[in-house]
DNA sequence: ACAAGTTACTTGCAAAATGCAAGTAAAAAT
DNA sequence: ATTTTTACTTGCATTTTGCAAGTAACTTGT
């Protein structure tokens, strides 16, 4: 099977316990989250993000990410000091994991950004394939994230802005 | 809205930041597997599962887990030493969450009980019914999870066991 | 051309979390 | 009555995290 990562020293083979040693941490899901819902893609924007991630955890974590492919970077060819980081099909397969994780805090916590989580709980296939599309539109212009954006995602972040507490 | 828990001191409102508080590290899932997936009950039979928990590192994700109302403790009547551990309704609520985290890695990374996986990806939603509706019957009768189960977790089980690496 | 940012990091150190081994207390079994 | 079982706690070494202060490469403004 090609791109299946046999890990060195895993405690056991159940999936779950792999998913946990590779995101079972406070901060690689928010930094997914970052790139999948906001759009982020630089590391200025990851530290800036609200939850307030120290820079050598946030240099930490995209290694490991990296190192898991589940992003992959590249330099801005029009800004040499940038480095811009993307999802890669494995990151991005990781919305419904996100999905399901928000909407279960959203039902027994007390939580923001409801219409967020009004659009994943109308149609969770929808939310995850508007997702999957403008990472596939994203992919190919990394330069004009926002401007690509799918119309569907945008309403749902505008209000959602509007709406956010902190 | 009642038993939506306020807490005290989150570094964000969004959801998956609650989330990520409460079940990002490497023990937290594994422990709400067993007790979903295996039926695990009591503390020794979660010392015992295979990933090898420290006995205080134990203690204190029960305790915290208990504290988020995602399991309540019970004595057990018939043998004063023994402490069981249920799920509650917002425990049992974490299985689409677990489910989805089996999904990602059984599709990206080596792994095994395929069985379980198979039986995940055909019908997710029947699976996790199964699961919630295991759990409604072992909660009226806590001593006998194990011959209480329904036949379809119990065939899944069965046939994951049979090629279970570790 | 050159000083003053910007960006993406690294380094050093204190504090917190984790892991291991060895207890302990209460109840049950022998 | 003694041993065993169960659910923990305690003490200590190791690892991870977090904070503050760098630094190197590149770009911007003059």
């Amino acid at each position: 099977m090609p791109g299946k990562k046999a890990s060195p020293k895993r405690r056991s083979g159940c999936p779950l316990n792999a998913s946990v040693e590779i995101l079972g941490d406070r901060w690689s899901l928010l930094i997914i989250r970052d790139m999948m819902l906001r759009g982020f893609r630089t590391y200025k924007e990851f530290l800036g993000s609200y939850e307030g991630i120290a820079t050598n955890i946030l240099a930490d974590r995209l290694r490991k990410l990296i190192a898991h492919e589940i992003i992959t970077t590249e330099k801005n060819p029009s800004d040499g000091r940038k480095v811009i980081y993307s999802l890669t099909p494995k990151g991005i397969d990781l919305a419904p994991v996100l999905t399901e994780m928000v909407l279960w805090a959203a039902a027994h916590e007390d939580t923001a950004n409801q219409a967020l989580v009004h659009a994943m709980r109308k149609d969770k296939e929808k939310f995850t394939s508007a997702i999957r599309q403008r990472w596939a539109e994203t992919a190919r212009a990394p330069k004009r994230f926002r401007s690509l954006r799918s119309q569907r995602l945008r309403d749902v972040d505008a209000r959602s802005a509007r709406r956010r507490q902190h």
